[in-house]
DNA sequence: ATTGTAATTGCAACTGTTTTGCATTAAATT
DNA sequence: AATTTAATGCAAAACAGTTGCAATTACAAT
């Protein structure tokens, strides 16, 4: 398994992210996808991008795990070391920019956090 | 459905919390009372204690909801506004008695945070 | 261009988690 | 003690994600 192969599938996957703003969840890839691939296709694909650090992932309010490209992410630290919003209302979810900072436990070593806001987006609110 | 009746399975489930500190995920509950009770009455149970405002509940590192007892926590916003740590290497999950100052987001309306480190905890790093 | 190889895919079956419908049991009220 | 209906147990279903393996296909070598 050395080699990479740029595959039909992976370029569709990839493309996506490329001009997708916000974060989507993997149901949602599936379905997005279900003409031109195979469930178990997106999920190892969504697998390798994150290896790669094309995409990172976090877990959105229903446990499920949701994907967006990496902007500043790099190989090392593919940790989402920024929060995530989600709409409770029309499900809409997007990175935050803003860095938060980990506190500091006494006797305990932290190593990633994730951090999860949920309320009512820019759209649904008007 | 007005009544609410105090079963022994009931008082079984409220007994553990009133004496455990952690949190604790679904699963390792099932497996705890799988003696005493059925599967599907642990999670009816525990949606009842959530909603009655006795226990709160959040996501773990793998996407499984874990459950503690709420000190603070109010019926109003059983939300969960302190972090939750779970050990990587022995998998025990607690809350952290640390509140986050959730950050203002431009036009949208935050409701809710959850805030999951992970790392290692004091038992493991010795 | 053709061939050889192994990475990637599709498929179907399976694992693990949570939910549901319904008959039965058992709290609480009379 | 009888009545009412909330709560439970059970088995089946729903749902998310994984796996083994044969078929396909990218890509390097010829």
């Amino acid at each position: 398994m050395g080699v990479v192969r740029t595959t039909k599938t992976v370029r569709l996957v990839t493309q996506f992210f490329d001009t997708y703003e916000h974060a989507i969840g993997v149901l949602d890839l599936v379905e997005k996808f279900k003409e031109e691939m195979n469930r178990s296709t997106i999920y190892r694909i969504l697998d390798r991008l994150e290896d790669e650090g094309k995409v990172h992932s976090f877990l959105g309010a229903n446990g499920l795990k949701h994907y967006a490209k990496c902007k500043d992410c790099n190989h090392k630290e593919h940790v989402d070391v920024h929060p995530h919003f989600q709409c409770t209302n029309c499900g809409m979810v997007e990175c935050v920019a803003y860095e938060i900072k980990i506190p500091a436990l006494p006797d305990k070593s932290v190593e990633q956090a994730q951090l999860l806001l949920t309320g009512i987006c820019a759209n649904c609110k008007d």
